[in-house]
DNA sequence: TAACATCCAGACAGATCTGTTCGCTTTTTT
DNA sequence: AAAAAAGCGAACAGATCTGTCTGGATGTTA
C-alpha cells in the first residue's frame, strides 16, 4: 500500500476530533489504521508533527474548497462577501464538520512555545487575512476591520454550531455576518 | 487551615487554563497545592468533578460580577445593551482572562456523553438565555435571535483575544455587537 | 531468482496517569 | 487534657503515554 501517509492521518483526523488529542494515544491511532508503530514514525517523526499535519491538511483543504466557490464571484464586489456567507454556512451545517481544528490545537495546547499553538494562531491569523483580503476585493473601505469581524463571527458561529447544532446557530450567525457587510458598504 | 477547598481549585484553575486540562495531572495539582492527594479526593470525588467545579466557580464569577455592574442599569433599556458590550469588552481585556472555560471544557472532551463536556454545552446555552433575556428587558422584538448572535460574537471575540491579545480583536467584536444591536432596534 | 526496501507484531524503556490505602503527625473539638 | 477529626507523605495498583528497537514476513525491482 502506497497511501499509508493518508491512511494515517485520516484516522488520526478521526480520532483528534472526536475524542480530543490528548486522548488519542498513538497506540489507538495504529491500531485503527492497522499500521506498524515504526511505520507511523516513519512518515511522522512524532506526534505533534502529525498533529500539525492535521491542522495543515484540514486547513488546506477549507481555503481549496471555499476558493473553487468563488472564482467565479471575485469579479462581483458585492455578491463576493454574500456568497461567503453562504458558504460559511454551508462549510459549518455540513455533518462532518466537528468544529474548527485550530480551536482545539490552541485549546488543547495553551503553552504560546508549544508548536501546535504557534501553528494555530497562524492558522486563525491567516484566516483573519484572507476575509480581510477578500473584503478589500470587495471594496470595503475598512477591510481589516470587517476582515476581523467576520473571523470573529465565523468561528464564534462554528463554536456554538458545534456545541447545539439544533439551536439554529448557523443561520442567525450568516445573517449577523451579512448585516455587518452591509453596515460596512 | 479551613479553605483547602478553594486552594485546590484555584491551583487546578490556573494548571487548567495555563497548561490544558489533561495535561495537569492530579499529581501537580497536589504538589502546587501543598496538599496531599487523599485530601484532594475528599473534597473532589474525582478529577472530571474538579473540572466541573472549576467551570461552575468560573461561571458564577463571570455572573456575579456582570450582574453587580449592570444592577442599576436594568430600567435604561437603551443603555443596558451598550453597557453590556463595555463590560464585555472590559472581561476578556482582563489579563487574567485565558479564554472561556467552557470552550477548554468542550474541546478537551469532546465526546457528547462525558460529563464535562455535557456541563460546557449547559453553560454555553446558559449564556445564550442570559443574553437572550437582557436582549428581551431591553425591549429587542426578536431578543432570542440577537441574544445568540451576541453569543456568537462574545465568544468568538474571546476566542480570537486569546490568541492574539494585540490584534484589537475586543474592540472590533464590541463594535460589531453594537452594530448588531442597533440594527435590531 | 536474488537483492532490496517496506511493513508488521510485539517487546521494551521510562515516564505519567487516576485513584486507593496506610501509618504518622497535626489540628480542632469536647 | 483527652478524644476525634483532618491532613501529610509515600507507597501502591494497573493502566496508559511517547518513542525506540528487533526479528521475521511481505512485496517490489532487477
Amino acid at each position: 500500500m502506497k497511501n499509508m501517509r493518508e491512511k494515517i492521518l485520516a484516522v488520526a483526523t478521526q480520532l483528534f476530533e472526536s475524542r480530543g488529542i490528548h486522548a488519542s494515544g498513538v497506540d489507538t491511532i495504529i491500531a485503527e489504521s492497522g499500521v506498524a508503530k515504526a511505520t507511523l514514525y516513519k512518515y511522522f517523526p512524532s506526534k505533534n508533527q502529525l498533529i500539525i499535519e492535521y491542522l495543515r491538511e484540514k486547513s488546506n483543504r477549507f481555503y481549496a474548497w471555499i476558493n473553487e466557490k468563488l472564482a467565479d464571484k471575485k469579479g462581483d464586489s458585492q455578491e463576493l462577501l454574500f456568497e461567503l456567507c453562504n458558504l460559511y454556512e454551508q462549510w459549518i451545517t455540513t455533518p462532518e464538520f466537528n468544529g474548527l481544528p485550530f480551536h482545539i490545537g490552541s485549546v488543547e495546547f495553551p503553552d504560546p512555545a508549544h508548536p501546535v499553538h504557534h501553528y494555530s494562531i497562524e492558522l486563525s491569523n491567516e484566516l483573519q487575512h484572507y476575509l480581510s483580503e477578500l473584503a478589500a476585493i470587495a471594496g470595503i473601505k475598512d477591510a481589516q476591520t470587517l476582515g476581523q469581524q467576520l473571523t470573529i463571527i465565523f468561528e464564534g458561529g462554528a463554536m456554538i454550531e458545534r456545541l447545539s447544532p439544533d439551536s439554529g446557530a448557523a443561520k442567525r450567525a450568516k445573517n449577523a455576518a451579512i448585516t455587518l457587510i452591509k453596515a460596512s458598504i
